[in-house]
DNA sequence: TATTATCCGTTTGGTAGCAAACGAAATCGG
DNA sequence: CCGATTTCGTTTGCTACCAAACGGATAATA
């Protein structure tokens, strides 16, 4: 284990190896795991501040932008899914994103139960300029990794989250 | 969707890049970026509903306890870095676990704006019989991954951290 | 020593997030 | 048809989370 990367986080790995050292842990999946979450809670904080604090967005604002952008008009059931959040979440977000402007309600015809959301063109024009912005956020965050690296990132991390996501 | 329909996941990046296609875009980078997140996502909804939700903490309230399990009493402003949170969620935190009777909060004699928090013997009987388990379930996480991805994975994140941590 | 500045943890005001309860609308069974 | 069930999105009640403001305590400086 090269300590070039970060010094600091491997010893405190290795302190707390120390600390638990007697009993029978499995330290490789403990220390997979909690650094995907430090990683995330990482990305998304500086994602906020560096970019999306500029358009009013927050990281969950932002998803559901893009994913209105990328999917077009979209019934809530479906949007929520797509974003990863319950409904009852998605309905808070959808409601600050409509305050904002960015987004419009619609009442399904056929179906009285059922509400789209759609961008408004001021959410098409913010999602338009953001993203770019957004993308090239993403490759400062994996600069230190190589094209190969970030692949085989992505590919172990897909094969975490078909595990997490069976019941 | 990619709830219920996990093996496509890669079918849904397909069809995300035929959307975005035209564009210069750094696709490598968005899917590992994208990834990171829905997998800490994943993980801390599973870990909360599968083990955490049975002893009545959340995954901050778990991570706190676990905190001040590894390196004992602790000031308030050293937690809340270890714990990767900021003081004023801190503070929040620490009075839920206090409500339930996990920690304790003590004044420090020599300097009176500053408090220390220390578990309780019955957090420190919760996270005794609660860390074993919950690392059961981190493997069960990662179960999909050979030691060596595994510490592969945790490499690439450890500079993902690093990347993203610094200012 | 008396001000001023800095450093603590807490509070405040806002968004986000979940599970569960809810009411309205559609569908199913008879 | 009509009552029961299911399926929608929303609401409710709770915890979590941040940034910034706050007030008390200590430190620095004159």
């Amino acid at each position: 284990m090269q300590n070039r990367t970060n010094p600091r986080l491997l010893d405190a790995e290795r302190l707390i190896q120390e600390r638990l050292g007697d009993r029978r842990l499995d330290f490789d999946s403990m220390l997979a795991v909690s650094n995907i979450y430090r990683a995330a809670t990482a990305v998304r904080r500086r994602a906020e501040r560096a970019v999306l604090s500029e358009f009013g967005l927050s990281w969950g604002g932002f998803t559901t932008l893009w994913v209105l952008w990328v999917w077009g008009e979209m019934q809530t059931a479906d949007l929520a899914d797509e974003c990863d959040l319950s409904k009852g979440t998605l309905t808070g977000v959808v409601k600050t994103l409509e305050r904002r402007g960015f987004v419009e309600r619609r009442q399904v015809e056929s179906d009285r139960r059922r509400v789209t959301v759609t961008l408004t063109d001021a959410g098409l024009d913010t999602i338009e300029r953001l993203f770019p912005r957004f993308n090239l956020y993403e490759g400062e965050m994996v600069s230190e990794l190589s094209q190969a690296e970030k692949q085989e990132l992505a590919e172990l991390l897909r094969r975490v989250i078909v595990t997490a996501g069976e019941q």
